[in-house]
DNA sequence: TATTGTTATACTCTATAACTATA
DNA sequence: TATAGTTATAGAGTATAACAATA
């Protein structure tokens, strides 16, 4: 039996993709919305969207980390993090304190609700995860995460 | 000198990440975003967007496609499609006809302004990706396509 | 009954512009 | 001048629900 390799070609036959499966973009986001959609599914019961997960994360790790810091991680501008901010603060799962030292700063601190949510929404996304990569050894997943970052940090910022 | 790998740690080192960066979809999401985000901003002038040259490239290789191959193909739902199919014909980029065989379907043919357009786009594109990859080894770029396809390819539906 | 296309609506993520307050 | 946060608005991509027409 050989070796086949899936193509994407090989699950819509009739169509002549004339190249268009070449593209990496068309294929990374076809991933991302399959990884994304299926986790939103998961989460819908905790009433948390992934992005506000990772937020929550983020600020479970470092109590009183300011938006900008999130912004700079996320690689996202402020005014789009604040929005995560928002929404988390208006469902208790965080608060906003400001700083004595930088008054213009606010740090952010989880709740216990925030830490509820956290705790249950880590256990969708390893398990998630686990389900996903289990085509993939060990070994290409690690090599797909690499490539994966060594792409986005490599690539100069807004050319 | 020796070799290192870059991580995200890195970048942002005043942060715990707590393992946030051991999570796959993080990273397929910055690569997302970034690749769409430039794609967008490099596409403006011709009014078109990355999803509608998609579009418009399999319209082009594939004369009197219907919507319901497209959604297939794009792992979409009609709907969505028949959004882009709305813009573009808006835009006077391709025209649909009702199929003689089946007055269900339309078949969707692509117009002299949108092949304009995709010609225009494809070089834009090409180039992108050119400079996207030039990190990569031939052999490097060639793994990460396999990979992303490996895995959304043995993803079930909707699990 | 199943498929194709359509309409209406809504959600997630992201951005820019313009503003206030503080450093 | 520069930074932190905020508000308002918009755009890209996606989904579900419900429907008509056709097979």
């Amino acid at each position: 039996m050989a070796t086949e390799t899936l193509t994407r070609q090989a699950v819509t036959p009739e169509l002549d993709l004339d190249g268009l499966d070449s593209i990496l973009g068309i294929h990374v986001g076809t991933l991302n919305t399959l990884l994304l959609s299926r986790l939103e599914r998961h989460l819908e019961s905790f009433k948390v969207t992934p992005k506000q997960v990772a937020i929550l994360w983020l600020v479970n790790a470092n109590p009183g980390v300011k938006q900008s810091d999130l912004s700079r991680f996320f690689k996202i501008e402020r005014p789009t993090v604040h929005q995560f901010v928002r929404q988390l603060t208006m469902n208790g799962h965080l608060v906003s304190e400001p700083s004595k030292l930088d008054r213009r700063a606010g740090g952010l601190w989880i709740t216990e609700t925030g830490t509820a949510t956290l705790t249950a929404a880590r256990e969708i996304i390893f398990t998630d995860e686990a389900e996903l990569l289990s085509p993939l050894t060990p070994a290409e997943r690690e090599e797909l995460y690499r490539l994966t970052i060594k792409v986005y940090l490599s690539v100069p910022n807004r050319t």
